[in-house]
DNA sequence: GGGCAATCTAGAACGTGTTCCTATTGTGGA
DNA sequence: TCCACAATAGGAACACGTTCTAGATTGCCC
């Protein structure tokens, strides 16, 4: 069922294959970091990859699939740390909730045009996005409620719907805060401070 | 102070250019209701009111611009309708809060193309929209600490700190919920769902 | 090795947002 | 009234996302 969505890692039969994939991302990745959104030009990306621009499109039918395709690898590998790194410091499940926050916007934060590319692509992602949209989705979702339940004696149990819940609105509030200060319209720390209140509203235990 | 900024109601002196600007909403208010963002084409919206392409550029410097503009009217209008309408009904401040967001959901959810076009604007816009985008917010959190406080005893005073922080969440979760219905990734009666179990988690007196 | 289907390259072409230019129209002050 | 001058009309031109076409290359099966 090959459909009109990005190619995955899975699809991808030869390593000449997946290695064009990479170097697209990749290719992304540092247009995104040079320039934010504007710069990451289809002609640009497909010139840096070294690939035709219809192979470009082959792999991924649009800019915005592209953008959230590297969004989605980012938060991958950010997930990957984050397992690696054993329990998450502090003692409340707001306090460990927001000490993964603020790690992982501190790191957005120190590439503010990768990271404007990336937000302003998830936002106006239509429904044609929606599998691409629905990984990082999960992604963000699994990170909040690990960080609920780590290092806590029911660690191994499935989180509940209300803690599913709670993880949902927060992500909510991250992308809004995420939104403002990638459009200048709040500072990191406003950014921030925010997102400790809201966490501090909804996880009061 | 004539910046990058659309030319606002005030800005205009003449009765001619008053009309001129309502014509140009006006028309963007029926492409979009019609096609959604896709359909509201500068050159169409141009030709509807009226208006050289030019003139268009003059008064709102971008398509988002002109979309973000055009939600600011709306809101403006919503509120003014919602201040006339007396005190809200609900014995809590949630129950009022969700009476109004459904309210107003429900209005939007009525023209879907139209609030497709407005939504995807405004989560599409960039640090040069802040003062339009601002605007919006304003409205957005006025109206919620309202509700919060309508009919109640202290509801000359002023919303406390603390009724801001929750309006904005609030709102940072109705605009996902929005959007992520705009973007066919959940349903109507999700989204309210997921607003009222948001509100619930808030505001729990 | 030869043939065939899929994939890739190179680049032209198209649509729409945006900019720019020139002629025309409207407007406020001498 | 007439003159500067800003605002508008009309439309060409440009930029970038996207699509399409024609030929070259690759990979696989016999």
């Amino acid at each position: 069922m090959s459909t009109t969505n990005s190619l995955t890692v899975e699809e991808l039969g030869s390593a000449a294959q997946r290695d064009r994939r990479k170097r697209i991302l990749d290719a992304t990745y540092a247009l995104a970091s040079d320039g934010g959104f504007d710069a990451v030009q289809m002609r640009a990306v497909a010139d840096q990859a070294e690939v035709a621009l219809g192979t470009l499109y082959r792999y991924f039918p649009s800019k915005i699939h592209l953008l959230v395709s590297a969004l989605a690898r980012e938060f991958d590998r950010n997930e990957a740390l984050i397992k690696e790194m054993g329990p998450i410091p502090g003692d409340t499940a707001a306090a460990r909730v927001i000490y993964i926050m603020k790690r992982t916007t501190r790191g957005l934060q120190g590439d503010p045009k990768l990271t404007e590319a990336l937000t302003r692509a998830f936002m106006f992602a239509d429904s044609s996005v929606a599998a691409e949209i629905h990984t990082v989705g999960m992604s963000l979702t699994a990170m909040l409620t690990h960080a609920m339940h780590s290092g806590q004696p029911t660690q191994h149990d499935e989180p509940t719907a209300d803690d599913v819940a709670i993880a949902r609105v927060i992500g909510d509030v991250w992308l809004s805060a995420l939104m403002a200060w990638v459009t200048g319209r709040s500072t990191a720390a406003e950014t921030g401070a925010h997102l400790e209140t809201a966490v501090g509203l909804l996880l009061r235990d």
